[in-house]
DNA sequence: ATCGGTACCTGCACGC
DNA sequence: TGCGTGCAGGTACCGA
């Protein structure tokens, strides 16, 4: 579900967190912390402050005073929620000193983790999308003999695109999901560029996509959903052409294309 | 160092 | 009503 758009809106949407304290925490589900004992998590999160929350490509990092922060990770299905009641799949409870935040995740794919450094798994990520200059875009590019739907998912390559904004990128582009990322000519990786940054752009501005369980922090909505041209419409026409859109696996991935607008 | 494939979870829509 | 199948915004890990 989450991608950049959603969990930038879900970000905006907790940033009155900072400046506020954690009273107490607790944690149901060891899996989403990956292995880490819930009860000492707890004890080193209660009674800090919050000093900043940010967003680098799809993680969530809560800055704590003091030193360390909160790597939050939605995966598939995950959700921060402000107020409302515990669920089946809240594995999270912050109760601050003012209000609770939540954490849900139905699949499990999500994590909380703490960390005292910055987290290294967030410092090996790619740029972010709506900042890399494109000279930097086009030589990365140049290096990668990876099909580009694969190498736009990966996040190390350019961090917070998925599947979504990966095939809607590609459609405005009209460039194949199958073609070979070192091969694309310089106007192609300039149109690829400017699509990212569009496609990204108009998301956050809608709020993300809902497809079926995404909802920002007050569990409203977002509505890119209804923009979307290729991503889940297969079988119905091209917005541009009228051709019936084509669905094929790329990584193992659902890729939505046009054949007539996206040639190889 | 890079790849493609698989595993991890739960829920839902669909056909029978 | 229930059961089997396939699919879903994600990443980590394996062997080639």
């Amino acid at each position: 579900m989450p991608e950049l758009p959603e969990v930038e809106t879900v970000v905006r949407s907790i940033a009155l967190l900072v400046g506020r304290r954690i009273v107490s925490a607790e944690f149901r589900c060891r899996r989403v912390l990956r292995g880490a004992d819930p009860g000492g998590m707890a004890a080193r999160i209660q009674g800090r402050g919050i000093a900043g929350v940010r967003r680098y490509g799809k993680f969530i990092l809560v800055s704590l005073e003091g030193g360390g922060y909160l790597v939050i990770h939605l995966g598939m299905t995950g959700r921060l929620l402000l107020g409302g009641p515990a669920g089946k799949h809240t594995h999270a409870i912050l109760t601050l000193d003012r209000g609770v935040l939540l954490y849900e995740d139905s699949r499990q794919f999500g994590c909380i983790q703490f960390s005292e450094e910055f987290p290294e798994r967030v410092a090996k990520l790619g740029p972010e999308p709506l900042e890399v200059p494109f000279e930097d875009f086009a030589a990365a590019l140049k290096r990668r003999k990876t099909r580009i739907k694969a190498l736009l998912l990966n996040q190390s390559f350019l961090r917070g695109l998925g599947n979504i904004y990966a095939d809607e990128s590609l459609f405005r582009a009209g460039i194949h999901p199958l073609a070979v990322a070192a091969r694309l000519r310089r106007d192609r990786a300039r149109r690829l560029h400017e699509a990212i940054v569009a496609v990204l752009t108009e998301a956050i501005a809608a709020g993300g996509s809902s497809i079926s369980d995404y909802v920002d922090a007050y569990g409203r909505k977002g509505f890119f959903q209804f923009s979307h041209r290729v991503y889940q419409r297969t079988g119905e026409p091209c917005v541009t052409c009228g051709t019936p859109i084509r669905r094929l696996l790329v990584a193992q991935r659902s890729s939505h294309f046009c054949p007539k607008c996206q040639k190889r």
